[in-house]
DNA sequence: GTCTATAGGCAGATAGAC
DNA sequence: GTCTATCTGCCTATAGAC
């Protein structure tokens, strides 16, 4: 059991990140605190400082392991789908689960207070936008190959365009509590990427 | 000058206003406190309270102003600009001169907040939003009309997406410190709106 | 690893003098 | 209208016992 924890047996310093990182998701990083965590763990404030010394430790932390995990989803994509427009529904689907949890994007929520933020915290989300821009300029231009996309404009162009609208579409759908609201969004994007909307 | 007072002789409530608006819009709503204000106006905290009673207040009446300020603008739009795509330029032309001024869309950190919002200023927002849609269906209304514009999808899905499309690109454009970030996605995006791009 | 106890600071807010 | 003084509460963080 010591090798294979169960659920309930995950470390304490995994389970403070499972409910920071729904706190920055819901509330954003300056509006949760050490005593939200702690009330819903069970243990004291202190106890948290043993795992992270300081709020600035556990923000870093909790969005480094969002994007490892966002990384490996989008790895998982380029395994499992056939097609580069498939692949754009699918990363759609991505932030459409995010949606489902009643959950703002990450990264999305951290580039609203990015003012108020310590500087590694402003580096990773910087990095997290990067990372996803890169990937989806590789999936542009498969789809420019594989004749599933076309496009006018440049492919770093139109792949800032389809990260700030989905961005745009989860930040606006939330306050809505309307998943209708990001998909509609979503379709119109992906239509004007085919050869149905395109020059 | 008691009738028409200068910049110098602004009421203290709207230079608190103008103030509180500008720490919104760069920081959030719960990121900027009265102290914030009082240091910058030069009174006290306790001063503050005499024109706005509490933070909710002040606001509620942050968010009016700017929402009627929002309004009067797409009027002087709709007032002096020709045809239904040089308007979704002067549009997208807003929330330029927003970024221009460091900021960000008020209702965009607002909705990224949302949660944490009182009551009031949570229905502020989403009014926000509304309007802005309804403009937006009223000059794609007109560019079809006037053929200006060519599009799929209904009017109301187009609109949500111009909407969200902005609100993200500024979102993202911010951390960049960058406003061509934001302007290539916006130029995309009314390259796409026009017959150039539309089905 | 988790606890109790506590420090030091800042938040929003109020009372009452001027 | 603005001030001083003060309150209560929450914040992050630390010391030291167990």
């Amino acid at each position: 059991m010591t090798v294979a924890p169960n659920e309930n047996e995950k470390p304490t310093a995994e389970r403070i990140l499972d409910i920071a990182e729904r706190l920055v998701q819901t509330r954003g990083f300056t509006n949760f605190s050490y005593a939200d965590i702690a009330a819903e763990l069970g243990i004291t404030k202190a106890s948290l400082h043993y795992h992270f010394p300081g709020k600035a430790e556990l923000g870093q932390a909790v969005i480094a392991r969002y994007g490892e995990r966002f990384a490996d989803a989008l790895s998982e994509i380029d395994r499992t789908v056939p097609d580069a427009r498939a692949k754009l529904e699918a990363y759609a689907g991505l932030y459409a689960d995010v949606l489902r949890g009643n959950r703002m994007c990450m990264c999305g929520v951290l580039a609203g207070e990015y003012e108020t933020l310590p500087d590694p915290m402003r580096a990773a989300v910087i990095r997290f936008f990067d990372d996803n821009q890169t990937w989806l300029v590789h999936v542009l231009d498969e789809g420019l190959q594989d004749g599933t996309l076309a496009f006018s404009g440049s492919k770093g162009d139109v792949a800032q365009t389809i990260l700030v609208t989905l961005e745009g579409a989860m930040l606006v759908a939330r306050p809505y509590d309307d998943l209708g609201r990001f998909t509609a969004t979503s379709q119109q994007l992906i239509i004007g990427l085919t050869g149905s909307g395109a020059v």
